[in-house]
DNA sequence: TGGCTTGGTTGCATCAAGCAACTGATCTAC
DNA sequence: GTAGATCAGTTGCTTGATGCAACCAAGCCA
């Protein structure tokens, strides 16, 4: 993205795209409602170059959308939570999650689900549970191997 | 964006980012949806550069998520439609609306407001309207001037 | 005849992304 | 105690997407 705002344009989607619709920003929101908390986690598992997180990484602090804790000092050592701001992305992870499954599926169906946490109804494109119909928060849900999971998946929290 | 792909990532929201996370490819969407179906009024609403803006939208007619129906023969003149596939990215939308809204909130107030079509109720973030209770798709809403709105503003599809 | 409208395409300059190498501190193995 | 590993970045270079402006083409307008 050469310039990540969007001059002139009094709208809500472009305010929010231009706080997290740069490359990357996205999927780094997602991989730490994942669990992965450290920059070289993050990196191994996007697969993406250590400046540009970096980078990222920076600007998501910079945006209280994440928020860096120490977790070792000497040598200085840090992990990245969700804060209130960055948790509240999840509708709009759960929408296009939801969409990319609909219409790039996975052969053997999806490879991971997203779940209620409490009855493990599926969840659908707008954050609803299916079995109950409770409307969820990030904290409501986690992530479980689908039908086309590889043995190596993992139980993990949404997204 | 250097490439729009997320090599080596098996998950659902890279797939879509693939798709639609490029820079300005949502916006185009909401301009689509807003009623703004010619290239130059989206040129104009957007602020785009006039190749990207065509590159663009060969990629979303591609992608299946936009239609181009002739409205004129010589010279040869399109007009742009969402198909279900591109009506079906609005949860998303709303979502990144409301999540906007929120966090970067106009001093007045909201320049535009999502309400539902019917019954005039707000909509939430995950497109469900505030006041009867549905849950509602793109046809259902359409986009009011808000507190913030000036005198310009003017009734349109939703989004 | 010349200008206007619409929907692009082309060429060029700039800046972000990808890659690899390097830093600096501490911990571990031998 | 020296070498290597780990972790979290930073730096330098190359590539290529983006923004901008100019141009093109085909009809219409007067």
């Amino acid at each position: 993205m050469l310039r990540r705002d969007y001059p002139g344009l009094d709208c809500s989607v472009a305010k929010a795209l231009e706080v997290i619709g740069e490359r990357w920003s996205l999927l780094i929101v997602r991989a730490v409602m994942h669990g992965n908390r450290r920059f070289g986690e993050m990196q191994e598992s996007l697969g993406i170059a250590r400046n540009v997180l970096s980078a990222r990484l920076q600007r998501l602090v910079d945006e209280d959308i994440l928020e860096r804790r120490a977790y070792q000092e000497n040598p200085p050592r840090y992990e990245y939570f969700l804060t209130e701001k960055g948790l509240d992305l999840w509708p709009a992870l759960i929408a296009l999650l939801n969409w990319g499954d609909r219409y790039s599926p996975d052969p053997d169906g999806p490879r991971r689900l997203i779940v209620h946490k409490e009855c493990g109804g599926r969840v659908d494109d707008r954050g609803i549970c299916e079995a109950c119909g409770q409307v969820l928060h990030a904290r409501d849900a986690i992530q479980v191997p689908g039908p086309g999971a590889d043995k190596t998946a993992v139980v993990r929290e949404a997204v």
